[in-house]
DNA sequence: TTAGATAATAGTAATTATTATTATAAACCT
DNA sequence: AGGTTTATAATAATAATTACTATTATCTAA
C-alpha cells in the first residue's frame, strides 16, 4: 500500500476528535474544522475519516442513528444513546463478551463477536 | 389518530413477511411484492413497513448495513449478520438483559434497554 | 347501493448521507 | 529546486429514504 502523505486537514480532524468527548457525524466535524480551514471540502473529510479509522487511530460508530459518528477514544467501550437529548455518551463498564458464548449455545455458525449499544435517559435529561 | 384504512397491499407486505425467515430490505420486500401487484409504489412499501413497525406487527432492524431490514417475528429476539454471505439469521438465546444492569453499575443515568447484534459467520459458510 | 368523505396509492420529486471524479495544490524525495 | 506522487477542493453521482400530489380505493351512513 503507499505511504500516507501528511496533511494538515488529517490532523486537524484526528486532533478535534482526540480532544472532543462528543461523538461527531461527519457533518458537525465539517463544519467544526472549517473554523480552521474555511475551505476543506466534505469529501476531504470522509475520506480521512475513512483513513483513520482504517489506521485505527478512530472508532465509527455506526448504527445508531442515520448517520455515522465517530470517536477519538479507541480503547474499547460501549455507547450509551440518550433518547431525550439524542446525545451519545461513553459507558465505563465491565466485559460483556461473555453474551458471545450464550449467543453460541444453539447456534451451529461461529459467533466472533457482537455490535452493542444501550438506550435511555441521560443524567441531565433525568 | 385517523383509523387505519384496509388496504390489500398492506396487508400483502404482512403476510410476505410472516412467511419469510429472510430479513429482507425495503428494496427486496418492493421487486416481491412486485410479483403480485406489478405497479406498487416503493413510497407504498416504505410507508406501510412503518406503518406495521408502528402497530408493532413486524420488527424493524437497522444499523446491521447501509439499509433497514424487516422480520415479520415479533417475538424478541437477537439476529446474527454472517460476514461471508451476508445473511442476517435468527438466534434462540437465552436472555442477556442483565448487561443492562452491568452497563447501570457506573452509569449516572438510566439505561432502559439495549441493541444488540451478533456476527461472524453461519453454518453453511464456515 | 350508492354518494360523499377520507385515507391510500402510484408516480415522481426532493432530501440526506455518502462515495466517486477530476483538475489543481501540497508534500515528499533526490 | 525539480519531478513525482498523493491530497485537496469542488462538484457530480449514488443509494436509501421521505415528501408531494393527483387519482383511486375503502369506508360510512342514508
Amino acid at each position: 500500500m503507499a505511504t500516507l502523505k501528511y496533511s494538515r486537514q488529517r490532523e486537524a480532524i484526528k486532533e478535534y476528535l482526540s480532544h472532543t468527548k462528543e461523538h461527531p457525524t461527519a457533518d458537525t466535524i465539517y463544519m467544526r474544522i472549517r473554523e480552521i480551514y474555511p475551505n476543506i471540502s466534505l469529501g476531504t473529510i470522509y475520506r480521512n475519516l475513512s483513513l483513520l479509522v482504517e489506521k485505527g487511530e478512530i472508532i465509527r460508530i455506526n448504527g445508531i442513528d442515520g448517520s455515522d459518528h465517530y470517536d477519538g477514544n479507541t480503547q474499547k467501550h460501549y455507547h450509551f444513546l440518550c433518547k431525550d437529548c439524542q446525545r451519545i455518551l461513553d459507558l465505563e463498564m465491565d466485559s460483556i463478551d461473555h453474551i458471545n458464548d450464550i449467543a453460541n449455545k444453539n447456534f451451529p455458525g461461529e459467533i466472533e463477536g457482537h455490535a452493542t449499544y444501550f438506550y435511555g435517559r441521560c443524567e441531565e435529561c433525568n
